[in-house]
DNA sequence: CACCAGGTACTGT
DNA sequence: ACAGTACATGGT
């Protein structure tokens, strides 16, 4: 078991803001078993201190954990104004992961028009059809396959991912004979925008889950995606600087506040990190939301299981 | 039984 | 470019 400080870090914070999918917390012990690939990391975070192991020894965990971020200067860099401030201040520690491309492809997916429990079945339910048997300190799971090894759509249709499973079943293909095209390194040469349209090509895959994939694996960390939570939270927080810059730009329509209008907006004003901008934002508003909830049902402390 | 969920693809203007 | 709409599935 490593031991080591962490410095500006909040580990569950970073694995329950939603862009992962794939852990599971003891409550007793306080450890999470994170999957990430064929790999299994057991964590906890006691005070200032984490304690962790890996199922591999070359897997790095400090990579996906995002420890080598400048995390002060990115939080200077977003601290904008008191609302992101306050969204900072309430969750301070949060990071955004490093995962793997293709992975984090899959999941994102799996994840349009859909609910965080749902899109975490449907990813257990492609691991266990697709994936190899995976064990580490007594915990039992399944690899998160290759893009090759999903290749009976019978199967995968099986999963519970719906219209979905034909997107995840093409874009498997397209991953399979193009790795070089989509790995890390070549699309991290290209602009934001180019890597974008790159990642739009692939079926199932839009804007905002291009930003996602963006985000979470390729190091983009101006993208900003925009779901139906942080398009409401924009609205609070900035309505009238987007109204104002939805009706000047407006072309034909009648200048309503779009995505495009929140996600421009956000990467302008946030800027170079405006994709951490968007984590505090998103984690913050269901957080809240969780605890009106509770609240109304008198239940404090049962926050973050009240939101789905 | 409606309605909703980390949107996307497709269709019309 | 932008507005409308269908879409699989499972939970309230």
């Amino acid at each position: 078991m490593n031991i080591m400080p962490a410095k500006d870090f909040n580990l569950k914070a970073t694995l329950e803001s939603g862009q992962v999918f794939r852990y599971h917390h003891d409550g007793n012990t306080g450890f999470y078993c994170v999957v990430a690939g064929g790999s299994i990391i057991k964590i906890r975070q006691i005070g200032s201190r984490i304690e962790y192991d890996c199922s591999s020894k070359v897997f790095d965990v400090a990579k996906l954990f995002g420890f080598n971020h400048s995390y002060g200067k990115i939080i200077k860099s977003i601290s904008r104004d008191e609302k992101i401030r306050g969204a900072i201040n309430k969750h301070y520690g949060l990071r955004i992961l490093e995962q793997q491309p293709w992975e984090c492809t899959a999941s994102f997916i799996c994840s349009a028009f859909s609910n965080i429990p749902r899109i975490r079945q449907c990813i257990e339910k492609v691991s266990a059809a697709f994936g190899s048997r995976i064990e580490f300190d007594g915990f039992k799971t399944f690899s998160f396959p290759q893009p090759q090894q999903i290749s009976d759509f019978a199967k995968l249709k099986k999963c519970g991912l719906g219209y979905r499973a034909k997107y995840l079943f093409e874009t498997a293909r397209i991953f399979s004979n193009n790795s070089e095209d989509y790995s890390l390194q070549q699309l991290r040469k290209l602009s934001y925008a180019a890597a974008k349209e790159r990642l739009m090509e692939l079926p199932g895959v839009g804007s905002k889950v291009a930003d996602c994939i963006l985000l979470f694996a390729y190091g983009f960390y101006g993208a900003f995606p925009v779901d139906v939570w942080i398009h409401r939270a924009m609205a609070d927080s900035y309505g009238a600087q987007l109204r104002k810059l939805a009706a000047a730009g407006k072309k034909t329509g009648k200048g309503k506040i779009s995505e495009s209008v929140v996600a421009g907006f956000a990467r302008g004003y946030f800027g170079e990190y405006a994709g951490y901008a968007q984590q505090f934002l998103y984690h913050h508003s269901r957080i809240e939301k969780a605890a009106k909830i509770a609240k109304t049902l008198q239940v404090p402390g049962a926050a973050v299981a009240a939101v789905p």
